[in-house]
DNA sequence: ATAAAATCAGTAATCGTTACTGATATCGAT
DNA sequence: ATCGATATCAGTAACGATTACTGATTTTAT
């Protein structure tokens, strides 16, 4: 069961980092099929799936229903608009200690934690003026 | 467009509020049908997601694809199991402060997080003895 | 009681995603 | 370089959660 190098494969990693915005399964087709007409929707999903199960890539649950997907497996938190629906990329300190004081009180093991940020992206600010 | 009263929404909110354990629309269902068998899975997601949008009842999205729904609307966090799926109330201080520290480098507005904690709960740890 | 309209049960449709199928591409061994 | 095993493919069907539709039934203000 030696993973098989693929070209198809390669398109959907290099696609995926090429943007910082955080595409869906959807999108990666979308643009993908611009120069590989005949890749199929299946082969994106398994392949995001493929990628993120071995860490290359990261799947991204933003409570949206849709996954998202980023390149950039580093720690690091997102921020989701409520009026466009964008994703941007949060540069912050570390706040693990939020696992700490979750723990106190719990009997259970925390091993991590999933946080992401709303609000209005400054873009979707300006344009109320 | 007033709201009505109804016997099923009554129902399906006294089921909630009797479970602390988050259950999914396919469990209310489940449960309701018990006392009201003619109930209908359509009735069922209408009034959880008409509860939620008034305000009555949270709906949690907690990344494992289903949507789960709690009567309680106190600002709470979440545990989830990695083993059993389990999702247990956490009773913790504030941290609230997060987002002061991730509006910091941030140009957007920030109003709210989403944060959830994932591990071992304490039946899962004791069933591996 | 009556009538307008919110709600219902039942079912069909939608959407994101996964599984299946027979064909194709990759890669280590020859 | 070619072979054979098998991972991957394209295409499509199936899936599970959720939403939308429809004509019948309840609710509630008058």
């Amino acid at each position: 069961m030696a993973l098989k190098h693929s070209k198809q494969r390669d398109m959907i990693k290099d696609f995926l980092m090429s943007r910082k915005d955080h595409p869906t399964a959807d999108v990666v087709y979308m643009n993908v099929r611009q120069i590989q007409p005949n890749i199929s929707l299946g082969t994106v999903y398994r392949n995001l799936t493929l990628l993120a199960d071995i860490g290359e890539i990261q799947r991204l649950r933003l409570g949206d229903g849709v996954d998202h997907f980023d390149a950039d497996i580093s720690e690091h938190y997102h921020f989701v608009c409520n009026d466009c629906g964008g994703v941007i990329d949060l540069e912050m300190e570390n706040i693990d200690s939020i696992q700490e004081v979750a723990q106190k009180k719990f009997d259970g093991h925390i091993t991590g934690h999933v946080t992401h940020f709303y609000g209005t992206c400054n873009c979707c600010m300006k344009a109320v003026k």
